[in-house]
DNA sequence: GATTTTACGTA
DNA sequence: CGTACGTAAAATCT
């Protein structure tokens, strides 16, 4: 059946989608599928969201009987969809008119075909949230967003879409296009560039711009290319820095230095830019306006963060990330100018919706986490290569026995070979990936947890530990051991303080540093937060110097305790609080797990009983299954099942919390840490959501408490170096002699009170000393004294 | 050659 | 149906 255009003819919003599907072909309805899973119910839920109704828009489809397969392809004569047939020409030119006759003022084009026969263009992706001029009725207002199939398909698409239908709710009160007042001088020559920087420096009145380089990745350093300024959302210039006659280069960069010291500057990711500047040229940016993707961060931490993204939430300009290749000097000057502009629009937001204080606390991170990424890390090459040889022999000894044992030559490494050997060579039971959900399919695997699996039940046959070690040892050689060094024998890694991720469910980012490949430096494997403990003794101290690391105790498990009001295991916290290590073991709470699962006293424990305690508290803390219990423990389902029951028993508190967790999330699906750092969790509702919260509390309350840790004493103590940070311990360099002293320091930095309801407590701090990361001496110290003299308890 | 999948290291 | 993070090698796409 043909399918009409419904809603009211006075409509100020037009939402366009593709073509019909089943239920809308049969009843002649656009979204009329309103099945668990249905396009119609998803657009509801978008618009409902976005605070409109479906019966205030027109909607209607571009072609208007379904296609064979819901292919939109039927209707084009290419491949490429984009020269369309007779017949979808017709539709087009009924839309044409209809677009004409009822002249809402904003028309929503959802998803690729709506947006192709509109304007012409296919990048929804790209796109999305930017107003467009429409092609097919000049002088309408398109917006671009995905279609709520797109969205059940990848549900991180949802919000976008839902932001976009807000901001199509604003432009829908006129059709008036939004004037472009911007004056952007892209590619000027460095005298204009320099002049345009000497009266900014002259203009009192001006006191903040924004500053975006390009830079020339390939060597290390970052060479800078391309240079921009704005001095308001409207003004902005970039100049081309190839080519400079010296004495020119030179100007720019002493221009630079004193506008930089005049103003107060919006970076979006300041340490990269701040890096490069200081690095290459040693101007130092001391007046930080804002970091942009750092307010993104606070405001929205499951939202992609590039300016792209950003700018078409906060702002009314034309889209330019698709000038990047072509015409990289208006691409730079669109980047000064949106930046300007997103900065203020973010800086309302964050005092509107209380994020401020987060922003402030993460920006204050930015010096040290770039001091760091600068300084890196000192690599021992002979240590170093004594490890390489070392794990390289044991990987040719394993693939010898390997190959002798099969009897043919597979790469271990390829999870396809692997899987013809295993499971149809050998005919080995095929074991299958941990589906997220029932309805997604079985997929084969040969990863770590499928081999000790066949393992276990499989006893006797070596073949499986044989290739879990060859697999260990060449991961180690290939991510940790083959690696690149600075010409000072160096590693450098960016962390960074919003966290960069993009996993199928989008970001989450919890507060917690990452950390990654350093474009400034590259040199060592990137991420220093997941070097193995194998490898660790390769990282040493610099000439003179001593590796500190300072960890918090059980840092997660308190949080946790506190959170749940579990009041015997708090009092136990408070007992072994500024004890030694060795003083310690009355206190032990996975000892007291273990004492109550089994019923037992205190010296039958052994370190069995104690290894179960302190998995299941750890794996029942963030609500894991039993399968997961069973393999980690190398246990039976049935046992595992068995346990977690006498464990919640024992521990009802925990089932409560869970509860109390999904009541606050509940309430606009947000949640706060100890400090006060809202998340707003935008996955779809269920179990996976309800996990993902309760690991929120505790793991970002630690993050933000190493972080805030880790700033005092880069901003109190001048003469410890922060040196590492690793999620809950912080590692600096401490001049050879002075370790005692600088732990008394230390602990005066990090020993630091936390709220929650009217209770105060303490997280402890362990201490180790060593001269390479690997060969850490635990510090066994009785803190008591010193702790009521300073804290006073 | 670019992108996706699979696997695996850390807290 | 632990969560969070980033990277390397293999597989796959174009």
């Amino acid at each position: 059946m043909l399918c009409r255009t419904v809603g009211p003819l006075d409509a100020k919003i037009m939402l366009i989608a593709e073509a019909p599907g089943k239920e809308e072909d049969l009843t002649g309805e656009p979204f009329m599928n309103m099945r668990a899973f249905g396009a119609g119910r998803t657009l509801n839920q978008v618009l409902t969201q976005a605070g409109i109704s479906r019966a205030e828009c027109l909607i209607t489809n571009v072609a208007r009987e379904r296609p064979p397969g819901n292919k939109i392809s039927f209707y084009f004569e290419d491949k490429g969809c984009t020269i369309p047939k007779p017949k979808l020409r017709e539709w087009i030119e009924l839309l044409k008119k209809e677009i004409i006759l009822y002249n809402p003022n904003i028309i929503v084009a959802l998803g690729v075909t709506a947006l192709w026969a509109l304007t012409g263009e296919k990048k929804v992706g790209e796109l999305r949230g930017y107003i467009l001029p429409c092609s097919l009725v000049p002088g309408k207002k398109v917006l671009p967003t995905y279609h709520p199939q797109h969205i059940n398909n990848e549900w991180k698409t949802f919000y976008p879409t839902v932001m976009d239908i807000r901001k199509a709710i604003r432009h829908s009160f006129s059709g008036e296009f939004p004037v472009d007042k911007r004056i952007l001088l892209p590619g000027v020559s460095s005298a204009s560039f320099v002049s345009y920087m000497e009266e900014l420096i002259q203009d009192k009145n001006k006191d903040r711009i924004s500053l975006d380089i390009e830079t020339n990745g390939k060597l290390p350093g970052s060479h800078i290319t391309i240079l921009g300024i704005a001095s308001s959302p409207y003004s902005a210039i970039s100049t081309q820095l190839s080519n400079l006659q010296e004495a020119d280069e030179l100007r720019l960069w002493q221009i630079l230095a004193v506008l930089l010291k005049e103003k107060r500057v919006a970076m979006h990711n300041a340490p990269f830019d701040k890096g490069v500047l200081w690095y290459n040229h040693h101007i130092l940016i001391e007046n930080l306006w804002m970091d942009t993707l750092i307010a993104a961060h606070c405001l929205w931490p499951e939202l992609p963060r590039d300016l792209g993204f950003v700018a078409s939430l906060c702002l009314d300009v034309p889209p330019w990330k698709g000038t990047a290749r072509n015409d990289s000097l208006y691409y730079n000057v669109c980047d000064a100018a949106n930046t300007f502009g997103i900065a203020e629009v973010l800086e309302a937001e964050l005092l509107r919706t209380g994020s401020k204080k987060t922003y402030d606390f993460e920006s204050k991170s930015i010096d040290l986490s770039l001091m760091m990424q600068l300084q890196g890390i000192k690599c021992g090459i002979t240590i170093r290569d004594e490890l390489k040889k070392e794990i390289q022999e044991k990987v040719i000894e394993q693939k010898k026995k390997l190959d002798l044992l099969v009897g043919k030559d597979v790469n271990y490494n390829s999870p396809k070979q692997l899987q013809q050997l295993l499971y149809m060579d050998l005919g080995f039971p095929v074991q299958y990936k941990r589906r997220k959900s029932i309805n997604n399919p079985k997929v084969v695997t040969t990863d770590s947890n499928a081999l000790s699996k066949l393992s276990i039940e499989l006893g006797d046959n070596p073949i499986f530990n044989l290739i879990l070690d060859y697999k260990k040892n060449s991961k180690l050689i290939s991510s940790f051991l083959d690696i690149t060094l600075s010409s000072n024998d160096t590693v450098h890694t960016s962390y960074n303080i919003t966290g960069t991720s993009t996993d199928d469910e989008g970001r989450k980012s919890f507060g917690r540093w990452s950390s990654s490949a350093s474009i400034i430096l590259p040199y060592g494997s990137g991420n220093l937060q997941n070097i193995p403990k194998a490898v660790r003794k390769m990282y040493i101290a610099p000439e003179g110097y001593s590796i500190l690391q300072a960890d918090y105790v059980q840092a997660e498990a308190v949080i946790v305790a506190h959170l749940c009001g579990d009041y015997k295991l708090i009092d136990m916290f408070k007992n072994a609080f500024g004890l030694p290590k060795s003083q310690r073991r009355p206190y032990d709470i996975h000892i007291l797990t273990a004492k109550e699962m089994f019923g037992i006293t205190d010296d039958k424990v052994t370190p069995r009983h104690r290894e179960i305690g302190k998995t299941l508290r750890h794996a029942l803390s963030y609500a894991a299954g039993p399968a997961v219990l069973a393999t980690k423990l190398k246990i039976k389902l049935a046992q595992a099942k068995q346990l977690m029951t006498i464990y919640h028993q024992k521990n009802p508190q925990l089932k409560m919390w869970y509860t109390r967790i999904q009541q606050d999330l509940q309430q606009g699906r947000t949640l706060y840490n100890l400090f006060g750092r809202s998340h707003k969790f935008l996955a779809w509702w269920g179990d996976d959501l309800f996990r993902s919260g309760y690991s929120y509390i505790p793991q970002s309350t630690v993050g933000d408490l190493l972080n805030k840790a880790f700033q005092d004493v880069y901003y109190n103590v001048d003469w410890l170096t922060g040196y590492l940070q690793l999620h809950d311990a912080l590692y600096v360099l401490c001049p050879e002699g002075r370790e005692q002293e600088a732990m008394k320091e230390l602990r005066k930095q990090m020993i630091i009170p936390i709220t929650l309801r009217d209770e105060t407590f303490y997280i402890d701090v362990d201490f180790s000393v060593g001269k390479s990361w690997g060969e850490m001496e635990e510090q066994d110290i009785d803190w008591r004294e010193f702790d009521k003299e300073n804290f006073g308890f």
